[in-house]
DNA sequence: AAGTAATTGTTGCACAAGCAAATATACCGC
DNA sequence: GCGGTATATTTGCTTGTGCAACAATTACTT
């Protein structure tokens, strides 16, 4: 019942709104680009990461972390996209271990259709978000973390 | 170029931060909670959600919601708990397509030996996630959330 | 230079998730 | 009360995910 049970259940509490709103947010990402651009949302995440790089090229483990997914599930959904057409597999000649992953014109081309409807469902589902009074603090904590960018 | 794309940009890269945030955890709380008390995190979601329950029961919907499942996913989920004995299905009187949940003996048992990995895990997840500059901000947020509660 | 350890990516397998359809019950207007 | 609609839960099916094992390449150590 001391300060320390305190912090202890306000930090459970804190994660218990950031898994609510992650879990909002991420479920209506899936339906608007699924819906509009036959996408998921972690498919969308790699292509924008892709599209974000230097070069437009990254590892398959660059991508596995920007994706936080494990490395087979990274593979197979690379696979997917490949099969698509959306991007394609570069060997590497200085570490023939590495492998590089590159947007391809549709992908881009894609990505360039479907942000808009990752932007506009961002914003909508936010606003839905503030109206909740759980979620609200956090809503508004969001754009003061990085001002400075 | 101006103070709406800027806007859009502030969204998108707060999301990446949440989501960032959001997977780091999951995945640490997963493995310290597979490991140590042989529940995955929306086994333990549903158990904690439960015990904060007055009378200790909830209706399938409402455990769909406060796990962020789906209704199929929440069945199955249940099946597994009570196959477990964690806890029970009981009918409820007034309305009979309703079914409570409710814990049973080891059900809360096993929660109150979860508990303590759980929190300690997510101390443990913060403090490293502080280290990360990109996390960093999102953490100090945390705690400011819902201070008076 | 050889052998061992570490890293990178892919595959086999089991499992959990969502969607849509099915079932059962409640509610509403008449 | 009766038919139609809405809600609550479960089941069939398909798909995506993680873990462990594997293959290929690189880095380290002596």
């Amino acid at each position: 019942m001391g300060i320390k049970d305190d912090a202890v259940e306000v930090r459970a509490q804190g994660w218990r709104t950031l898994a609510a709103l992650h879990g909002l947010i991420e479920a209506e990402l899936e339906r608007s680009l699924q819906g509009q651009a036959q996408l998921s949302v972690v498919e969308y995440t790699v292509l924008d990461a892709l599209s974000r790089q230097d070069g437009w090229h990254m590892r398959m483990q660059q991508l596995a972390r920007a994706s936080a997914l494990s490395a087979s599930a990274t593979t197979r959904l690379v696979n997917r996209l490949e099969d698509r057409g959306l991007l394609t597999r570069i060997l590497c000649a200085d570490d023939r271990r590495g492998i590089y992953t590159e947007l391809t014109g549709s992908g881009s081309k894609l990505l360039a259709e479907a942000r808009p409807v990752h932007d506009a469902t961002l914003e909508r589902t936010l606003a839905e978000a503030q109206q909740v009074p759980e979620l609200a603090p956090l809503v508004d904590a969001l754009p003061r973390l990085r001002a400075g960018v």
